[in-house]
DNA sequence: CCACATATCT
DNA sequence: CAGATATGTG
């Protein structure tokens, strides 16, 4: 079966793999070309990103994958990149001579699927086809995730505009559709000719769906969520408010649930960050805490499953320093959500009280004091939501029960995948058609490892219009310390707490950071959390290319994925290039990791 | 009538 | 259990 690239010779896949080359240096460029056509890829360079990004808008579906240097004097690599992930969605790999953790970062939060260092072994050009070959998969896992909709599925045909990926391979989408059909023509037999009478298609919830979700809660703010918002935000067609009602009485049942189990332990270990104000710039900070609290924890023996724990055991401390991967595999950002005023803990009407605890802990999960200070800013989102135990996304019913879509990267590198899925609101969506058999093999492993969040952004405007802070803001509010990791614990729920911070980011305090959590033992949750990430993850394949970072790291990811589409998103919409420069994701959910 | 929360059903 | 549907409220 073919996958659906567009490669003239899709047939010996990879070879003729259509890779575009970005580097100014002509040396680089001539070296890669050689490389890369020793690998049989056909391959295509520019010495000016600004030419390749033309290239590629004109030759929409010329190529299967980029490969593009950082530097560069016309246009950032990352400026590339991203927009190579917002208009075509394509498999990116940054490289550079350096490996500035940093900078690596800053290239994977912006989507990049990989990130080579120079000199790029010839090794590394080989298998660059996997990126491709994943993405198909994952937009045929997505497709099928969209078989419960039944005919409304369709409709994403349609509506949407697709510029997105090649040419599906038409055969096994229709085959989908046609299942559907039959389906649906059952139903219509049964009820004829009384449309009214006819029960609305079940919506499944499926990893992806729920990610939207989640990003639209954590967009509007866990306070004023309101089905209708969400489902405008959401901007799926055929999702009623009904069907989002419904899930978010779910979610939230869930979430409480969950800020039950957590909530008795409440004590405070938390140490004052006093000064978050350092400036650091975004990806560094983000990546230092994410690289030091592994150590921290360790060292300090706090509660050791902030997190990272298990990724550091796995890892190994080397990794801590300049083996990327592992780096990249700590990188449990998370993102701050923006809210609209939520701190400002408005009282509600009495039968949304609990809600309002819950709102509350969540915040307290994420840091929230650090961003309690600003109005209307961000506001970490209960980076638990909708993870892995609890709330059950559906893990789609059909073809093997692969319930995470899978994302982009994860087989081989150890990257959070955060880009291609970022789309303007205006192009959102991308329509995947193709289909293709799946390796059964790969996805059983990666099967539960791997929640592929695609973002979709949410659509454009603050429905409330208001204004998002200066996004330097953010960063400096959301940087974490990295030394409070360590001591991370509980807190009280938060929400009393939280509710009265002083809003000055001097004031923030760590206190109750991540509680819930954190909290050892705390329930069950963790425990299963734990038992999850095990057997998930590590089952087989600790030894590999770092997968069991990855690992980790996306299964639980939806939360972090969300943040970071939710920050790129908000990048994207405000303007952008604070992307850049901010994109410190403060390290905080490592709770998530526990051991 | 709408949007929402909540209860109950499937 | 997840999601739909019914009911009640503002």
């Amino acid at each position: 079966m073919e996958y659906g690239f567009a490669s003239p010779r899709a047939d010996a896949f990879p070879a003729g793999l259509r890779v575009l080359v970005v580097d100014d240096d002509p040396t680089w460029l001539k070296i890669l070309e050689k490389m890369l056509k020793k690998c049989s890829y056909d391959v295509t360079t520019c010495g000016l990103a600004r030419d390749a990004l033309k290239m590629l808008r004109e030759r929409k579906d010329g190529f299967d994958i980029v490969i593009s240097d950082v530097n560069m004097p016309d246009m950032d690599g990352f400026k590339l990149l991203e927009h190579v992930g917002l208009e075509m969605d394509l498999p990116v790999i940054m490289m550079s001579v350096d490996g500035e953790t940093r900078r690596v970062m800053k290239g994977v939060q912006h989507g990049a699927c990989d990130y080579l260092l120079k000199p790029v072994r010839m090794k590394e050009l080989q298998n660059i086809w996997q990126h491709v070959f994943r993405k198909k998969i994952n937009e045929v896992k997505e497709i099928e995730s969209l078989e419960g909709y039944e005919d409304t599925w369709i409709r994403r045909n349609g509506s949407e505009g697709s510029d997105d990926g090649p040419p599906s391979s038409g055969g096994d989408t229709i085959s989908v559709k046609k299942r559907k059909d039959m389906e649906n023509k059952e139903h219509e037999d049964q009820e004829l000719n009384d449309p009214s009478a006819v029960k609305k298609a079940r919506v499944v919830w499926s990893v992806d769906l729920h990610q939207k979700f989640v990003n639209a809660v954590n967009y509007i703010g866990f306070d004023k969520v309101g089905p209708k918002k969400i489902l405008d935000l959401m901007n799926v067609p055929w999702l009623t408010r009904e069907n989002v009602a419904s899930h978010l009485q779910k979610y939230r049942l869930y979430l409480s649930r969950l800020q039950k189990q957590n909530e008795p332990k409440v004590c405070f270990a938390g140490t004052r960050q006093s000064d978050l104000t350092s400036k650091d710039t975004c990806g560094s900070s983000g990546l230092q805490s994410s690289i030091t609290m592994p150590q921290n924890s360790v060292a300090t023996g706090n509660y050791g499953y902030c997190g990272n724990t298990v990724l550091v055991q796995d890892v190994g401390p080397e990794t801590c320093d300049g083996d990327m991967k592992g780096i990249i595999s700590f990188l449990p950002v998370t993102e701050p959500k923006r809210t609209l005023h939520s701190d400002a803990y408005v009282p509600q009407k009495a039968n949304n009280g609990s809600r309002q605890g819950l709102t509350r802990s969540c915040g307290s999960l994420g840091l929230d004091a650090n961003y309690a200070s600003f109005d209307s800013t961000i506001q970490p989102q209960p980076s638990w939501s909708g993870e892995i135990t609890g709330m059950q996304f559906t893990q789609q019913p059909k073809k093997e029960q692969d319930p995470y879509p899978m994302s982009d990267d994860y087989v081989h590198l150890p990257l959070p995948r955060t880009q291609h899925n970022h789309r303007q609101p205006t192009s959102s969506v991308n329509h995947r058609t193709a289909i293709m058999e799946r390796d059964k093999a790969t996805s059983a492993e990666i099967k539960a490892l791997l929640i592929g969040y695609r973002s979709n952004h949410v659509k454009k405007e603050s429905p409330t219009g208001h204004t998002v802070e200066p996004v330097s803001f953010q960063s400096e509010a959301d940087i974490v310390n990295p030394q409070d990791f360590g001591k991370m614990s509980t807190a009280t729920s938060g929400s009393s707490q939280m509710k009265n911070q002083s809003f000055s980011p001097s004031s923030i305090s760590n206190s109750e950071p991540l509680q819930q959590n954190t909290i050892p033992g705390s329930g069950s949750f963790l425990a299963s959390l734990h038992k999850d990430l095990e057997v998930c993850s590590f089952q087989g394949y600790i030894p590999e290319n770092h997968f069991n970072n990855i690992d980790l790291f996306n299964y639980d990811d939806p939360a972090f994925s969300t943040n970071l589409q939710t920050h790129f998103f908000e990048g994207q919409r405000f303007g952008c290039d604070y992307l850049c420069e901010s994109m410190e994701y403060p390290v905080m959910d490592q709770s998530l990791f526990i051991a």
